[in-house]
DNA sequence: TTAGATTTCGAACATGTTGTTCGTTTACTG
DNA sequence: CAGTAAACGAACAACATGTTCGAAATCTAA
């Protein structure tokens, strides 16, 4: 079954021997691949020489070990969320269009992040998506004046964490809702009082 | 003159032989220990024998692996939470009141919250925490009207998520805020809007 | 107190995974 | 086409897991 994983455009593409780029490739949608079959800790090396048809001395020629290769995967998409901030000419974005954009940049690159984050993704890459969304929201909210006496950091954590549980939900519910109804929903959640 | 009938044990605890409890108890708390110490992931069945000073069948005698040996410190734990609606003399409690109960039995039992949830743990066990507090809630919420037409799981992982992602980070960082602090934080912090 | 039952110990073992090495073969590039 | 670089694959060391078994220690019940 062939992988339709979309791809960031890779400007470097051609600096690199074909082999190298065919190995890796062969390597990343391997895994890919099996993490949609069984938990990323139960996948071993081999799993994914197996399913690549790739020699055990190229896998660790190209990677230090799993952990590396799962994350060589993600690179490009943590550019594009830790340039989140520079993006509108520069222009601070507000809260609302920030949220928007990251349920929106989920959407878009689907197969990866259910890879990467649904219950079979391996948990610490999750945890490095969520402290990449916490560092974007604390500078978004830290130029935003907190009511009350609420520290900062509270908020942060607050938000990032309902955000990213809604997201995962999303993802392991095979999205039954657009990005839109989502972000609605988020919206209206955070203004939602605990029934006494 | 005493009865001839066995005695019903009056705790599990009794109902083993010494031996049993010594060495699981010993093996408990060295993983506990360890986990303060450097990852779970990283902590070998063989570092917990050392540290236990227990002998390797003797583990293989009582827990199935590692991961079996955490869990056991949880069950009487998971006990709480999961028969948590009934207290109050079968009384339903509210939204309100169940979050606070959360938040101070997270306080009373910090010790053993840090080492199962915080960074250093186990990726497993507060996903499993989690959807502990997910049952609890939603079997809370679906009580209550929810506004608009906002779908009850969407409501229950959000909240969910935010509870826990808050307590996570208070245990994280050592706890600087009271129980009462925080559970009052958590209630502003779930009715303010999100920023345009 | 003692005898029998149970548990612990420890060393050895089979198994599986990881990561490395190196000589050979294959494929790319200029 | 020739030189360079990558892929191959088999063998290897190191380590972790989980099992087995006889001997020693310890508990429990009478």
């Amino acid at each position: 079954m062939e992988s339709k994983v979309p791809q960031v455009p890779v400007s470097a593409q051609s600096a690199k021997d074909r082999r190298v780029r065919r190995s890796q490739q062969l390597l990343r949608e391997a895994l890919l691949e099996l993490i949609l079959e069984k938990p990323y800790q139960d996948i071993t090396v081999q799993d994914i020489l197996d399913r690549a048809d790739v020699g055990r001395s190229t896998f660790y020629a190209h990677f230090l070990d799993k952990d590396h290769l799962l994350k060589s995967g993600f690179e490009n998409l943590q550019e594009v969320f830790e340039t989140l901030n520079l993006r509108s000419g520069g222009k601070p974005q507000s809260e609302f269009e920030t949220i928007m954009f990251l349920i929106h940049h989920v959407e878009s690159f689907q197969p990866i992040y259910k890879a990467l984050m649904s219950k079979r993704g391996a948990d610490w890459i999750t945890q490095e998506v969520q402290s990449i969304v916490i560092k974007v929201l604390r500078r978004q909210l830290e130029n935003q004046p907190v009511p009350g006496d609420i520290p900062l950091e509270v908020l942060v954590q607050y938000r990032a964490s309902a955000l990213m549980g809604l997201i995962k939900w999303w993802l392991d519910n095979d999205m039954p809702f657009s990005a839109e109804q989502m972000q609605r929903w988020f919206h209206e959640l955070s203004a939602l009082p605990v029934h006494f």
